[in-house]
DNA sequence: CTGAAAGCGCTAACAA
DNA sequence: TTGTTAGCGCTTTCAG
């Protein structure tokens, strides 16, 4: 079933199916009706991929999300659908698995969907130029920046909380209670991912706490994986390290984390002390509630899409946002006694 | 960049470029070599629209994923990968949110990708034949089945639980331990959704065991959200009703009830006893840990992928499974005293 | 092994 | 208000 099929069992030429199928203004009311019958009685879907080939140009900003099913993108996916929308234009999302190479992704989404910019929503660290230069359009990273890659300030715009401030301030918070054995559990201190900057924060921390850094309290599970981070702490607590806190960079490893604390009989916060970033939802409903820095979710995919609109119209220019966190009380942080 | 200007560039023609960039083996290697050349030099990627259009078929399963993010699809998702790319399928894959009309996405894929089959993860409970007409290909129902539609049972297949079993086994093992008050929490008892189904299973159950059916004890709280399932069963708390025992249709939901019980003072399972449905990863972590009815997700992606390639290769017939649960031992139910 | 040319299904000038 | 037609970028016969 074509567009043609219904043309002809309408009575009608192609171009005014086109004409009623996208609500052009110039149809006459009985036109309409035929075709519309027409359409209904047989199901008739017109074909995107045609759809999109022969048009020239759109409105539509893509969107790549980056590791499925991230209850963290969630919430920015949902503005930032909602202010594109506001602004006239449509959302295109993909979500590509942890391992797809995003940049790929949104190049190909540029020349299908002809798009007018992009939002990764997570990503690498470390973008060359030579990386992105197949991509054409305006782009930001929402959630990461490009701390460790290479790119003119000016060739793009990331939305992104302060990483290594967030992980100091989380210490802070620890220290300040009277810890002063902190653990670290995070994926590796040297991935060039967040993990690496999160850990990078928690160094300068011990310093300016005049704190020594102690390698047998990081705990490097390998992977932000909750069921990881679970099993790398509870092999951890083998070796009977001294410690009085926890600093977890993210909040699903805190989870993993605090059942490992448990099953060794440690109580939170009476006698360990956790902390981690990122204000997922399900760690509100943990037991104990989890002390965490969250990211604004919200703010995050507002700004980026202001920021990429601004662009798109010739109003702004690029620019790399940071964001603070927000603490979320909890009732994992104890003092040190 | 097109394929016309590749074929300009290493002067040769557009079907020699097409044959190239498909690994067709009639190319000399002379020709691939210096298209390929090129092809990198420019950074070229094909049009996928161009792609699907121009091509007569495919090889392609496509999968509608209902509701973002949940993360108990993820699991059955790599399952159905795996199996589809071994039976030399290719999957392809479409997230859409909970509000949209799967059947729809569905119909739309098949035309794009020219489907061979098509597997929804999730999706209504109540399928016309006259809604499924605008599908053409064999499509299987993973999670979910037919329960109050009216389809013939040789038009689809469906792999799920038997939903209603698992709430009985759930509120048998509720009652063998004593309890003889137990609360449910779901999203309405009538809404025509898994929650529906799964209310019935409770129904059933308390008809069998001489239990009386309390209204009091029916905690609607009208979505699947943790959030709203927290301050349903809150607020359902102040009304101080009797029960020893809460049953949740769906993990996600318990972790939301279990919040709200413990922020009354209720310990569990010392005070109130609480069981659950689908086994997601999160509830291995909580405290204490989710005793659940898991489903066997991998199971269910492997059986919908062979089912329906079974169809497609015509060695097979649709047909309807339905899979026991694994009850998973957690630490929420005790003993009634 | 290679090229020319006919579509794939749709949109968008351009004419009528 | 309508119809005709030329593409959009690619694949795929069909000749050579």
């Amino acid at each position: 079933m074509t567009i043609k099929d219904i043309a002809k069992l309408a009575g009608v030429s192609v171009s005014t199916v086109s004409r009623v199928l996208n609500n052009h203004p110039d149809v006459s009311k009985d036109a309409y009706n035929k075709v519309m019958a027409i359409v209904e009685e047989n199901n008739y879907i017109p074909n995107t991929s045609a759809r999109d080939l022969g048009k020239a140009t759109s409105n539509n900003i893509g969107v790549i999300v980056r590791g499925m099913s991230n209850p963290f993108f969630t919430k920015i996916i949902y503005e930032i659908n909602e202010r594109v929308e506001k602004n006239g234009y449509t959302m295109v999302m993909q979500q590509i698995s942890a391992s797809d190479d995003e940049i790929m992704a949104g190049a190909l989404m540029e020349r299908e969907k002809k798009l007018k910019g992009l939002i990764f929503l997570g990503g690498r660290l470390d973008y060359t130029p030579q990386q992105v230069s197949c991509i054409g359009v305006p782009f930001v990273c929402c959630t990461f920046n490009n701390k460790y890659g290479t790119l003119d300030k000016s060739d793009y715009s990331s939305v992104a909380i302060d990483d290594n401030q967030a992980a100091y301030d989380a210490v802070e918070k620890l220290f300040n209670e009277g810890h002063r054995k902190i653990a670290v559990v995070l994926s590796r201190p040297d991935d060039g991912s967040v993990s690496q900057v999160r850990y990078e924060g928690y160094v300068r921390a011990l310093n300016d706490f005049g704190l020594e850094l102690d390698d047998n309290l990081v705990i490097s599970v390998n992977s932000f994986n909750i069921a990881d981070a679970y099993s790398g702490v509870k092999e951890w607590l083998d070796n009977d390290f001294d410690f009085s806190a926890m600093f977890c960079i993210a909040d699903n490893m805190a989870m993993g984390a605090m059942r490992a604390l448990r099953e060794s009989d440690f109580s939170i916060p009476g006698d360990i002390s956790v902390v981690a970033i990122d204000g997922i939802e399900f760690t509100e409903y943990t037991n104990p509630q989890l002390s965490t820095f969250c990211q604004p979710m919200q703010r995050m995919g507002k700004d980026s899409v202001d920021i990429l609109i601004d662009i798109i119209e010739g109003r702004g220019h690029h620019r790399q946002v940071e964001l603070s966190t927000i603490f979320r009380v909890g009732a994992t942080i104890g003092t040190f006694k």
